[in-house]
DNA sequence: TGCAGCAATGTTAGCGCTGTCATTTCACTT
DNA sequence: AAGTGAAATGACAGCGCTAACATTGCTGCA
């Protein structure tokens, strides 16, 4: 038990503000700096009566490892970037929300990054992501700047791309196919015998190639009397209404208003309820995500429903398996959707 | 221009996976490694020659800094934390986007925690923050547990708290205060000549503090009449519905419904369309935040603003003069609030 | 008794960068 | 031509940790 102190005061130097560091455990507990580190890292490859030493060590100096200097040592930091269009998005917040919290209990934390502000331009955020050298990185979509590619591809760490599908990902991918959300809601419509579409879609890549798929699709069913509206991008119930009274002034009536969102369709409900046009009677709505507030609107709104706990989960563990084993089973996951029928259709 | 071309390939080893390193960019730049690094963090202090030599080198490279590396040598990661308690609260969410957006221009990058799932303590959440070195972090209100306390300070890093106010803060703050709020709501309601008064609360701290205020205020103005209804604390459009029914339930009609936010008053409007009851005639409403949704509810929400936009943008400032300076003219900031009166009531 | 074999622990050498101080360069005086 | 000071650049050590290999101690078996 009685160790001997030696290894004493080796360096010092530039160290001026006192943080605790390995080292100062280690002479405390009276063993090497590498036990220590291996007591917080491998704790099974330390006997337990030296893990216990080591543990007393640390919680009498209030030690915070330092994962700069480990993740520069190891090369892994336990960091896994996240790139989203906007956090105030709540259907990207909520994928990102289970995307962390498993990833919290695997030991990694998740640095955020916003994409949609072009003002610093997604190259410039990936550079400076990448200088903090993930272990991992999940992105929202497919559509990457050359530049974006080569230099994702560059780093050479794992990638998960989410809410979208492609066969040739950069990596891996959970999401789901945008084209086919258009056509089942084309067929959903067209089978509910709407004869008049409108739609109010979001300024955004995925929504516009929905409503594309949508308008193409309703053609083979014979619906061509559509009525466009675009809002710019981020969506609010107030865009929702305004894409309402668009839909309106262009003659817009008697139909269904598909959305690209349930923010924009609650808005179009509002606008409506504001003009006491009856919902669904003579307006129906359609909305996507399926948010959590989608089955409370007064009427609840018929929607389609994206699992996002699960690709958030998904992509989470796919990622881990790609760090940890650095095999995956497969390359492509489809979450799929789900067509929800409420009171608004 | 001719530059002898020495040192070479001095060390390598563990260096399996080739990434560009600083010394290669220098090599190829035909000078020395601190000299990349000053063209990088301190261009005018190299010269005009050089910096364009040094710039070619790390393009022709791709060369991408390890910021693990530079924040281990200079003791500064040009990262910042921020702990909020869910990502998924637009408020939150709002305020940190203008956090971040203020810090990113200042070469800054945010780390987010989420202290809203008890399941891993907060103290875990500030050592896994805390043990990424981050030059400074932002908490969201100001009861932390004394473990928390002492961690943060023995970090002796800037603080800066927000969504609340008190005269001792960690560091600095910049908030506003909710014991005021639920007075001037108290002054509002009861100058409008309600007299009978229901709340809708999240059970969460905050929320129940400006309650509480509410309630004594309202007993000085002589009413006493007041039905309340707490709801679990994440804030959703079914809880606000859950509340006024509960609300209806204990009897409560004809007077005005406080909620602890937008969300829960919109989801009392919700419930009160659904039930024919006339708001405001009937039922007035009025909530807290005024988020961007709040004017384009029908009829649209009175509610409390509060303004996120220059909350974060001042923390993001304050911690900033912390970060660079050191100093900092006001330990406290209040932002204030303003009852903004529209349809509801 | 001696030694194979494994568990536990230690030594060494960096990881890639920057602070500090030292040196060189060069324009400008006198 | 020599001297001066500021600007530009460089050498070196070390930030705090861990990978890789080395060493020690100990069990068990021939």
């Amino acid at each position: 038990m009685a160790q001997s102190e030696s290894r004493q005061g080796r360096k010092s130097a530039r160290n001026g503000n006192s943080s605790v560091t390995l080292e100062d455990v280690a002479r405390l507990a009276g063993v090497s700096t590498i036990t220590v580190s291996r007591a917080l890292n491998y704790p099974d490859k330390v006997a337990a009566k030296t893990l216990a030493k080591v543990n007393r060590a640390i919680s009498q100096t209030g030690y915070v490892p330092n994962l700069l200097a480990g993740g520069l040592a190891s090369r892994r930091t336990r960091l896994i970037a996240a790139i989203i269009p906007s956090i105030t998005n709540l259907v990207y917040a909520e994928t990102i929300q289970y995307f962390s919290s498993r990833l919290n209990d695997a030991g990694y934390q998740v640095l955020l990054g916003e994409s949609g502000y072009p003002e610093q331009s997604e190259q410039k955020l990936i550079s400076a992501i990448l200088s903090r050298r993930p272990d991992g990185i999940l992105l929202t979509g497919v559509n990457h700047s050359a530049d974006c590619r080569r230099l994702l591809l560059a780093a050479k760490i794992p990638l998960v791309e989410t809410w979208d599908l492609t066969p040739t990902p950069l990596d891996v991918i959970v999401g789901f196919s945008h084209e086919r959300i258009g056509m089942a809601v084309a067929d959903f419509v067209a089978a509910k015998g709407y004869r008049r579409v409108g739609t109010v879609s979001a300024s955004d890549r995925r929504a516009q190639f929905r409503e594309k798929t949508l308008i193409d699709r309703l053609a083979t069913h014979g619906i061509t009397d559509i009525t466009r509206g675009e809002v710019p991008a981020p969506t609010d119930l107030h865009r929702g209404r305004i894409g309402l009274v668009r839909l309106l002034d262009d003659g817009f009536s008697a139909g269904v208003v598909c959305c690209s969102s349930d923010t924009l369709a609650h808005g179009v409900l509002i606008e409506a309820q504001s003009r006491a046009i009856r919902v669904p009677e003579e307006i129906a709505i359609v909305g996507f995500g399926d948010q959590s507030f989608a089955a409370d609107t007064f009427p609840a709104l018929s929607t389609v429903r994206i699992d996002r706990p699960r690709m958030g989960k998904l992509a989470a563990d796919v990622l881990l398996a790609r760090i940890e084993d650095d095999t995956v089973d497969e390359q492509v996951i489809d979450v799929g959707f789900e067509i929800v029928e409420r009171g608004t259709t």
